[in-house]
DNA sequence: GTTTTAAATGCAACATTGATGCAAATGTAA
DNA sequence: TTACATTTGCATCAATGTTGCATTTAAAAC
């Protein structure tokens, strides 16, 4: 789907940041970082505007937003089939890639009586194949 | 065991810094952050020597870090009984409070084919016990 | 108790991410 | 083409992360 429709189904204004971005994260075949997304753009655009363009994007669920650590967040596309439903992610500590993994169901994590749970985020740390390969 | 105990035991210099952070981390039933520890603490210490500090303290493994959001860190001790194994975290979308969970053993998230795991981080949100008696 | 020295601290400076107010520009529908 | 609500760009600020360097301090040696 191109990203006009992805923009129009979810009642969003056509906007270039908006639809760079989307085409940016949807050709990736790894969750990418806001600099990544922006070198990857022809346009160029203010910081706020990205900043509030992946907010819109990711409020309407088109895309996710993975934080790796205070200083490392990545953003990827949401797609019928890996996600709309919980995954995990892998991040290597070598190449600090970051990719969305096959959803699996998981046992339930045990949380105290009254508390309700409403999402869960996974990031499961290591290395990554290629750079396993390297050593 | 006291604060200085376990600095010993790490041998990690007693200053009145890492004292002070593992005397508030170690009295408190919730994790804390940065700002939340030093509000708690009589000296008054420079940023950096608290980063620094937190940094020292969480490489010898004695407290942990729990990222919630790339502006929301915070700090736990860990301790005999439900760290030193992999526990997941529970962040309270309402009151902004991280708890540490009981350790339960999770069946294996798969990875992909030669790909290495080293830790994993996993943070569930929703809405805490109290919080959700409030409604 | 002093001296010595390696380690920790305070300060300055800077990077990344998140967030908001406001005027100017723009998409979209009338 | 016009009108209007939305989006953008800019300024500004907060929380977190990081490093270099001079000064201070913990702790070992004397």
């Amino acid at each position: 789907m191109k990203a006009v429709d992805i923009l129009n189904i979810h009642n969003l204004k056509r906007t270039s940041c908006r639809e760079g971005i989307i085409d940016v994260v949807k050709d990736a075949n790894q969750a990418l970082s806001e600099n990544e997304i922006k070198n990857k753009l022809s346009g160029n655009y203010d910081r706020t505007t990205f900043y509030r363009s992946f907010k819109t994007l990711e409020e309407s669920k088109i895309i996710h937003k993975i934080v790796v650590d205070s200083q490392l967040v990545k953003y990827a596309l949401d797609n019928s089939i890996t996600h709309k439903k919980e995954h995990a992610h892998f991040y290597c500590n070598q190449c600090h890639s970051v990719k969305c993994l096959e959803p699996v169901l998981l046992e339930e994590i045990k949380i105290p009586e009254g508390y309700q749970k409403e999402e869960t985020e996974i990031v499961i740390k290591g290395t990554c194949a290629i750079c396993k390969n390297k050593t």
